[in-house]
DNA sequence: ATGGCTTGAGTGTCAAGA
C-alpha cells in the first residue's frame, strides 16, 4: 500500500494537477488538506473518472480533509470524539488492512495568538484520541500538514525560525507527545537526502533557493514500522504552473 | 520594513496561510 499526503491549497484550483498526480502515481490512499470546499462541491466525479472515491469532510473557504481511496474506505470518522471543533481538520477511515488518520493541524500565527493555543489544545485532544484508536487499530497511519517542523533540520535557516510559530519547543513538545501514542515518524526511518522540505513560502522565491520546512508528515505505528519501505518527498508538483505551497510526502508498506 | 505571494469572498480590499 502506498499512502501519500498532500495539503492542496484550494482542491478547486489544484483538481488539474490532483487528477494528473493520481493518474501518474496511483497511491492506495491520497489524503487532502485544505480543500476549502464545501462538501456539495467536492469533486467526487472527476475522481471517480480516474479510478478513486472520495471520503471528505470540509467547509467554505477555510480547512477541509479528504482520503482519496482505489478500494473502497470504511469506519469514516470526521471529528474527534467528545472534542466539538467547527473548523473541520480531522478524517479517519480504514482503507484495505490500515487506519488512516488525516489531519490538517492548525497553523497557530503566532505564539502570542489565540490560534496558538488553540493549535496546543487541538493537539492535545487528537493525542488523547489517537491512544484510542492505535489500541482499536494497531496498524495506524497518521498522516498530514502538521504545521510543526519537528527538528532545526526540518528547518532551512533554524536561527532566523527560532522560537517562532511551527517550531517553538512547545509545538515540538506536543508533537513528540503525539508521535508518544507508538509511531515513528516514517521520513525518518530512513536515509534522506540534506534540505529535505514539504513546504516552501510563495515569496521571495523561496522554493527556488531552498527555503522551506519539514511540516507535512507520515507518521506509521509501531506495529507498522517494519513493514514501511520507503518514505519520500515528491517536489514535481511544486515546480508546476500555480502549485501549491505544499509538495506531497508518500510513504510505501508492505501490508 | 510585520512586507514579500496565493486563495476565497465578492466587486472593496481584507483575512488567513506558514
Amino acid at each position: 500500500m502506498r499512502v501519500t499526503t498532500w495539503n492542496v491549497n484550494s482542491l478547486k484550483v489544484r483538481l488539474p494537477q490532483v487528477l494528473e498526480w493520481l493518474k501518474l502515481h496511483q497511491p492506495d490512499a491520497l489524503c487532502l488538506q485544505e480543500t476549502k470546499l464545501e462538501d456539495a462541491k467536492f469533486p467526487a466525479a472527476e475522481l471517480q473518472a480516474v479510478g478513486y472515491q472520495s471520503l471528505y469532510c470540509g467547509q467554505k473557504t477555510y480547512n477541509g480533509v479528504a482520503i482519496l481511496t482505489r478500494q473502497s474506505g470504511t469506519g469514516m470518522l470526521a471529528e474527534v470524539p467528545g472534542y466539538s471543533d467547527p473548523q473541520k481538520r480531522v478524517l479517519a477511515a480504514n482503507v484495505g488492512e490500515l487506519r488512516i488518520v488525516c489531519l490538517y493541524v492548525p497553523n497557530g500565527q503566532s505564539l502570542d495568538s489565540d490560534k496558538y493555543r488553540y493549535k496546543l489544545e487541538w493537539l492535545a485532544a487528537v493525542t488523547a484520541w489517537l491512544k484510542q484508536e492505535i489500541a482499536m487499530h494497531p496498524r495506524l497511519v497518521v498522516v498530514g500538514d502538521f504545521n510543526v517542523a519537528p527538528d532545526d533540520r526540518d528547518v532551512h535557516d533554524p536561527k532566523a525560525w527560532e522560537g517562532q510559530v511551527l517550531v517553538s519547543a512547545p509545538e515540538r513538545a506536543a508533537f513528540q507527545n503525539l508521535i508518544g501514542v507508538g509511531m515513528k515518524d516514517a521520513f525518518r526511518l530512513f536515509e534522506q537526502p540534506e534540505r529535505s522540505y514539504s513546504w516552501w513560502d510563495y515569496r521571495m522565491n523561496a522554493f527556488r533557493r531552498k527555503m522551506g520546512m519539514r511540516i507535512d508528515h507520515i507518521l506509521v505505528s509501531e506495529a507498522l514500522a517494519k513493514s514501511c519501505r520507503s518514505c519520500s518527498i515528491d517536489i514535481e508538483p511544486r515546480k508546476s504552473e500555480r502549485p501549491s505551497d505544499h509538495t506531497p510526502v508518500s510513504a510505501e508498506l508492505d501490508v
